[in-house]
Order: structure tokens, then C-alpha cells, then sequence
DNA sequence: GTCTATAACTAGATAGAC
DNA sequence: GTCTATCTAGTTATAGAC
């Protein structure tokens, strides 16, 4: 009778959930229908397709993660006044918003992590749609704080290495409890964030 | 009357291609043996299954890659005598191989890219094995040859930065031609080969 | 080793009753 | 909006002839 949510966020939910343990394709609608007991019907009379789905719950996560980048930008900015942020707020800015998100999602984040990964190897139109729309004008406000905080260094120089960021960041979130060797100190999230804004400051500084 | 090359070669060699113009699972065995024209039965017969022709496709380009990786390290190590290589050197051993390799596979190394993409975010349990044999022992070496470049880092300071530029480079091979803006300077694979080192190097030596 | 034929099954999608 | 029933098309895998 009407469980304490929706049908269309229990199908998001089990979806994301079961995406994540098995991969896209290893995962059919009636294993999502089954899961979040709903019919098997109410996917593609919600969502229109599998393809759709898998779009759908990629956006949930995707857009509140770029809200949340620009608004931590926007307010870097407006504590520097008319300085720039210092770099590595600006770097802060984009990395911390996908690391709290993702945690979010099922198993700490590894679910949404590896659905990005899949996204970005093997997008659907759908989800090459929603890539483009999502991330350009993300992109060009970063390369625009960027480039005030970094006025000796190209353009071209800061795109490159915004995309060799956002490929540390990504590779981090989606193997972080993976390939770990036993004789690495433990560290939490927050130690490892900082790590990686380290790593990311110091590229983007180099000559 | 037997093609210019045999069965087993003429199926990786086409279904490296079809993956990646399509992703694993939009390609049936069935693409593969028609354009591979073999019987249908050839995958099953020489490979297993498709899970293990999968593990193959990605076998083949990932061994010799490492075996280069291994051998660019020994000769950066034998040519600095018994001092310990240049950063430079050893992350440019690191990661030409990598772009050299992938250039041989369809597309421009699109094909190897987006098939690594998805061997990370969804491994098969074949997939899986293969990328901890191949890789954890790569890792140990590239550990050891960082903590003698870099004495001042902590192991586990290294082995984050080591990630932050696994992940770098995967991603730069991934959207290399992909999510460019039209404002991007053209700068060729070798320069942006240069970017990237110049780029780790300076994460790695961070304080 | 390679083929044809087909078994055995699962997929996503939809029509139409409620 | 939800359900059942079903359709069509596709899948991997294999048995057995050559």
C-alpha cells in the first residue's frame, strides 16, 4: 500500500543500488522491478526505457554535485572579494562537492562512482547528452577562476590540466578502497581529500 | 582459404574495434563473427565465453604495455648508474608506454582507452584477476623506484600520487579528443605527452 | 578445427484490462 | 498509475555433422 516513498524513487534507489554491485548490464529491469517491488511495467511507463533509467539516475546525482560546485565557487569568490580565491579553494571547490555526494550513494559512494565511470567510458546519447550539458559551463567557470588565479599559465595549459584533475579525482573516488596495499597507512576522507588538493595545486602551479 | 591471419587473431582484432565503437554490451558475438566472418561458434570454441573474450581483448594490449612500463624503469634505472632516476624519467616510463600502446589499438587508442574505462569501473571476476596480477606488481616497482627519486615522501604519500596520476592519465586517454572546447590550442600527442609529465612531476614533489 | 543448427533462455518493451 | 500477460527479438552456449 504505498510504501514511505514513491515508486519512481524506489526504482532510482534499488537501481543505483544494484547498478553499482553488478554493472549496468548485468542488471535487468526485472531485477530492479523485483527489487523495489514495484511492477515490471513501471520503469518504462516512468522513465520510457533502460537507457532512460540509467540517465535518470545518473542526473540525480550528477546535478546536485555541479549546484554544489558552483555555489562552493561562487562563494570563494565572494569571500576573496576582488582577489582571486586562493587555488587550492578553487580546486576545494570542485573536489569536495563530488566526494560528499558520492558518499551519498550506495556503499559509500562506490555505486555512483562506478556508474561515472561507466558514463564517461561507454555513455548512451542519453548520458553523453547530459555529460555535455552538465559539464561545459561547469568547466568554463573553472577555467575562468582559474585563469585569475593562475594569470602566467595558458589557457590551453589549464584546460589540460583541469582534465588530469578531474581524472585523479574520478580514478580516487572510484578505486579508493580498491588495489590498497596493506601497508598503506590508513587515512580518512578528509586526509585524503587534502592529498589530493595537494597534488592538484602543485601540477597546477608547476612552470 | 584462410585469411592473412587466423581465426583467434581476425576475432580480437574485431571485437577490439566493435567494443569500442559501441561498448561491450551493444556488441553481440554475433557482430563479432559476422565481421570477423567465423562461425558463430568460434568465440565460444576458442575463447570460453564472451566474459573471457572480453578479458582477452583487454589482455592482449595490457600485457605488452607493462612489460614496456617494466623496461622503460629498468633502462631509466641502468643509465643513472646507482643514483636513483629522474622523477621525469620515471613517470614518463610510466606513461608513454601507455599512449604508445593504446595508439596501436583502433581509433587512435580510443578503443583500448574506453575499454580500460570500463575494466575499472565494472571488472568481470576474469577482468578482475587479470588487472591484479598485471598491476600490482607494476605498482610495487614504480613504489620503490618514487621512494628512492623522492626519500623526503612518505610510502603511503606516494602510493596516493601514484593513484591521483594513474588516474590523470587513464582519463587524458579516455576524452583526449573529447570534451575539447574550440578554443583549445591544437598541440600535439607529444606535447600533451610533456603536460602531463610536467604536471605529475610537480604533484609528486608537493611538500 | 570448423561448421550448421538449434537448444534454452533472457532481454526490453507494450497492449489492454482495471 | 498500476497490473497481467505476452510479444518479438535478441542472447550465449552447445551437440553433433563434416
Amino acid at each position: 500500500m504505498t510504501e514511505p516513498i514513491d515508486t519512481k524513487s524506489r526504482i532510482l534507489d534499488i537501481a543505483e543500488e544494484l547498478f553499482g554491485e553488478r554493472g549496468l548490464d548485468r542488471v535487468s529491469i526485472r531485477d530492479i522491478t523485483d527489487g523495489a517491488k514495484v511492477n515490471l511495467a513501471a520503469i518504462n511507463y516512468h522513465f520510457g526505457s533502460k537507457d532512460d533509467l540509467v540517465a535518470a539516475v545518473f542526473e540525480r546525482r550528477v546535478v546536485p554535485v555541479n549546484e554544489a560546485r558552483l555555489a562552493a565557487l561562487d562563494a570563494a569568490e565572494k569571500s576573496a572579494g576582488n582577489k582571486s580565491p586562493k587555488l587550492e579553494a578553487i580546486l576545494a571547490a570542485f573536489i569536495r562537492p563530488a566526494l560528499q555526494c558520492s558518499l551519498k550513494s550506495p556503499k559509500g559512494g562506490t555505486a555512483f562512482s562506478k556508474l561515472f565511470g561507466r558514463c564517461l567510458s561507454e555513455p548512451s546519447p542519453q548520458v553523453e547528452a547530459l555529460l555535455k550539458k552538465q559539464f561545459e559551463p561547469l568547466m568554463e567557470r573553472m577555467d575562468a577562476a582559474l585563469m585569475k588565479a593562475l594569470p602566467n599559465l595558458s589557457r590551453t595549459d589549464i584546460f589540460w590540466r583541469m582534465k588530469f584533475t578531474f581524472g585523479a579525482l574520478h580514478h580516487w573516488l572510484l578505486t579508493r578502497e580498491k588495489f590498497v596495499p596493506a601497508w598503506v597507512e590508513a587515512t580518512d576522507l578528509e586526509e585524503q581529500t587534502q592529498k589530493l588538493i595537494t597534488y592538484a595545486a602543485a601540477g597546477f602551479r608547476a612552470a
